[in-house]
DNA sequence: GTGAAAGCGCTAACAA
DNA sequence: TTGTTAGCGCTTTCAC
């Protein structure tokens, strides 16, 4: 099947290429006559512009790339469903790679990133990530850079994030105020940015706080996290609170506390961090700090208009959280 | 920041474009000398090739499409997971786009498809789309063309689904070995194959039976699923078991048992079709006919090869079922 | 109101 | 072993 070009267009009418060009443009140089030929047929013979073609001659690119661990499930899927939407509506398209936390695929990605001449980038950093030469290049090349959710420590790069201090200190001030005594927070990656904000400022409001006893652990995945859990129940004096940073955290506890056959909230107090979805799955639904991908993902969007638009004022982005009461606190 | 072409290294090294050019391909023509001059320059300067320009040239392009609903959550995520990790090892590159399960902007994706002459396409189909014009255009412009989950009736298109009616017929069966006499079965969207598919399935082996009564009902969402099972468990004759087709489904159905306070399997019998994510995060696990979306995605990209390889021989595919024990049947 | 020509970055046939 | 040239599909300046 023939492949439809302005060429072909202009064969066929017996007209330039540019002076199709222009007819499909509705440029006022061309008569309306000519315009009308010129569409019809376009639209009879299903032409559509060579994007590639265009991207080259204009030396621009409507595409967006964006690297992540995985697509699937906890937060980055309803993130990327929001950057994708705001994408689409601003004529942009997605280009998605996963890293699976794995460094050579990182780099891999930001290459394949780099040779397709994207627009602009959103990462989400690998939790094995520590150098940021590559990115540093991408700073360089004047590509747009945004990072979401698992970002770098320096200063001097594009970040959206949740509000992670705020959110742990909402979330350490509740679980005080219910009086309990004996909390077990467990935490993510400890390489991450993300863990070891929400870890001190957890940790600080504690501080203030010398009865209460509290053990932490860090989990990288929701089977340590049920490990954890069926640790500390196994011990003499066990805990009375739980905090969870995240959804991944929370599926291994609530596994962990179904396997005992310990009750929410009767037996443990439960806090999560969370969007909400996986809250509300549970009798009785669990109370957490809300934490939306949807809504960081229409932020870091807005975030890489400004850098696109040269109109980014340096800013970190956060979304503000507040503590969405279900019955488990 | 200037960006790095082909003439910029000839120009530096005193060579011509297309020297460069084999050099950085190792063409066997040209001198381990200027190899290494030019490879060592092209590091140094961090040249990436122009994948616009490449693909213009080559008249052919290394993205692949995919149209969907919606990125997030419910099988979608995983089955976009795997196409993606396989575009990645296969050299290809991911675009996705959401329709939102509306018309316009099935359509517009389409279009966008088109205009970046993607090499494939996915399409898992909104649930509103009647008209297959212009899919069938898309074939005709001999761009390969994969559905998934939600496809076409016509036979004339390929398709990668779960094998629905074996799961059905799986799960009609499963019910009836287990003696119920009163099964609630909840269906999807009246208008998808899938679900008329799964439906007739599993009314097929009911209809063995004729001692054993079904309630049926279509639910389009999560919501409409829990205001369902509450209808039918308000009634006097209240189901001994619940079918559910679908994880969006069954979440609902749990909200409502758990308003309720309707155990499983004390109460009710519980099974549904998942990739048994969500089943495994309840206690007891949910019994469920295993459709994992992360298999089907691997299989719809074999698919999908074999079309751009011209190896396609027109049969469909199918992800194989099984019944998952958990302790809700 | 329309056309010719150049050029975006790259590859490959042909020439030298 | 290297260079010249043409062309992928498009836009835009300049000429007519």
């Amino acid at each position: 099947m023939e492949v439809i070009t302005l060429k072909r267009i202009a064969e066929v009418l017996g007209l330039s290429i540019s002076t199709v060009s222009r007819a499909l443009k509705n440029h006022p140089d061309i008569s309306e006559n000519t315009k009308k030929r010129v569409h019809e047929l376009a639209d009879t013979l299903d032409y559509e512009p060579n994007i590639n073609a265009i991207s080259l001659r204009s030396r621009k690119n409507n595409v967006i790339g964006l690297i992540v661990p995985s697509i699937s499930g906890f937060f980055y899927d309803s993130f990327i469903s929001a950057v994708e939407e705001e994408c689409r509506l601003n004529g942009y398209t997605l280009m998605i790679l996963q890293s699976g936390n794995d460094l050579q695929q990182e780099i891999q990605s930001l290459r394949i990133c780099r040779q397709n001449r994207v627009t602009g980038l959103f990462v989400c950093l690998s939790t094995q990530t520590k150098e940021m030469d590559a990115f540093e290049k991408v700073k360089e090349a004047d590509i747009p850079l945004v990072f979401f959710d698992k970002v770098p420590n320096q200063i001097s790069f594009n970040k959206v994030c949740i509000d992670d201090e705020n959110a742990a200190k909402l979330a350490a001030t509740a679980i005080i105020e219910k009086g309990k005594k004996n909390i077990l927070a467990l935490f993510g990656d400890e390489n991450l940015s993300i863990t070891q904000t929400r870890y001190s400022a957890f940790e600080q409001i504690l501080s203030f706080y010398k009865e209460v006893k509290c053990s932490t652990s860090y989990c990288t995945s929701t089977e340590e996290a049920k490990i954890q859990t069926l640790k500390y129940f196994s011990k003499k004096i066990k805990p009375d609170a739980i905090f969870c940073m995240s959804d991944e955290i929370l599926i291994g506890v609530i596994k962990a506390l179904n396997e005992l056959n310990v009750k929410t909230p009767e037996h443990v107090a439960l806090l999560t961090m969370s969007d909400g979805f996986f809250p509300k799955l549970f009798t009785p639904e669990i109370t957490y700090i809300e934490t939306s991908g949807y809504k960081l993902g229409k932020l870091a969007f807005n975030k890489m208009l400004s850098c696109i638009n040269d109109t980014n004022d340096g800013t970190s982005f956060f979304t503000n959280s507040q503590i969405m009461a279900g019955g488990t606190l």
